[in-house]
DNA sequence: AGCAAAAACTAATAAGTGTTAGTTTTGCTT
DNA sequence: AAGCAAAACTAACACTTATTAGTTTTTGCT
């Protein structure tokens, strides 16, 4: 009989999520089955059960979990004194290392959230929109403050939000770039540009 | 009897696959069955299969399709003469143009190729792969002739196929920002930066 | 009008899905 | 060593999946 591998300080529960974030992110989430999960777990699939209550769980928990990291991390910087344009370098900052820490689950919350169920699905939806008024503020303040170009901030909070995000194609080629090269150099591109 | 709707100059293969990147954008690609698009198309799911080879084929058409289009335009650059900048202006320009005009097409491509089969998979990567390297060859000369900053190509190119990549979540907000603002606005972030 | 081809239909198949029920084994506590 | 709860197992269910076979209807051409 098999028997699920738990570390030291994580549960059952905590190791089959992470599995499943694994599985989710290079299969996608319907094309998943517990069947597959199971084997990776190292278990039958029923025996999922006893620990976990469904498939949906699973996305819910690892959606979740991301989403508050980066809410948590935006209140921090809200309430931090300095310039705009150091506020915006510190959400680029956290978002590429957020990602860097938990690579498979925050590649999972930015693809699979589709298949949340309501009522999470909506409640997901809410915190991602509150996370990109939160950035738009800063935009719109920085604008007043005349330390940001006039532009739209919804264009400039996309196109920031899109790049960090777009770092999730990073990782096949991590010998090349250091993770230190890289938040410098989007830090510096995304604020300053790359023509001199 | 039901009959697919074709219009003047587009066959019926090509309602289906149209029809299907809808879906496919909507639903995720395997969470997606063929009744529903038969459902979309207006007729019985078998019925499909006297214009489609196979669910699979629907996938690969819509990549492959997208794929070409921005291999195409990329080679025109290339041979086109004018600053680095201008170059890199003009690709954004076009990413956003190709992603207005074939929303759901390009939404399946970025998100779905996963799932294409062996050949296609690895074939789509190359060019995909391809695409990355004239775009970071551009930067490449770039820094050599002293337009744009020393950066890392690679991180570059990143930056800049995130960003435009990121239109995709734009769709929902056509009302409030118009094409000309995101496109000029985006490529005077990606190139100038937003920072006075 | 009549014939052939195109394209619709119904019925069915084999494989895979998440999950439940019921049973056996494991491993800790006394 | 005994007993009990946790967690594994096997078997099974009710559904859904893409696709094929075989048949009927529609369409377009002479």
């Amino acid at each position: 009989m098999a028997k699920i591998q738990t570390g030291k300080n994580i549960s059952k529960k905590e190791v089959i999520t992470q599995k499943a974030a694994l599985l989710f992110k290079s299969k996608s989430y319907t094309a998943s089955s517990m069947r597959e999960l199971a084997d990776m777990v190292g278990v039958e699939a029923p025996s999922l059960y006893n620990h976990i209550g469904s498939k949906s769980e699973l996305l819910q928990a690892i959606c979740f979990k991301i989403g508050n990291q980066f809410t948590a991390q935006i209140e921090k910087i809200k309430n931090s004194k300095g310039s705009i344009a150091a506020k915006m370098e510190a959400v680029i900052r956290f978002h590429i290392e957020i990602m860097a820490q938990n690579f498979d689950e925050v590649y999972v919350a930015n693809h699979e959230w589709k298949h949340l169920k309501e009522p999470y699905l909506s409640e997901f939806l809410n915190i991602r929109r509150n996370y990109e008024k939160s950035l738009m503020n800063f935009i719109e303040t920085g604008i007043e403050r005349k330390e940001i170009k006039p532009v739209n901030p919804y264009v400039a909070v996309l196109t920031i939000l899109s790049a960090v995000r777009g770092l999730e194609f990073w990782q096949r080629n991590k010998k090349n770039v250091s993770l230190q090269v890289l938040e410098n150099d989007m830090v510096n591109h995304l604020l300053n540009g790359i023509v001199k």
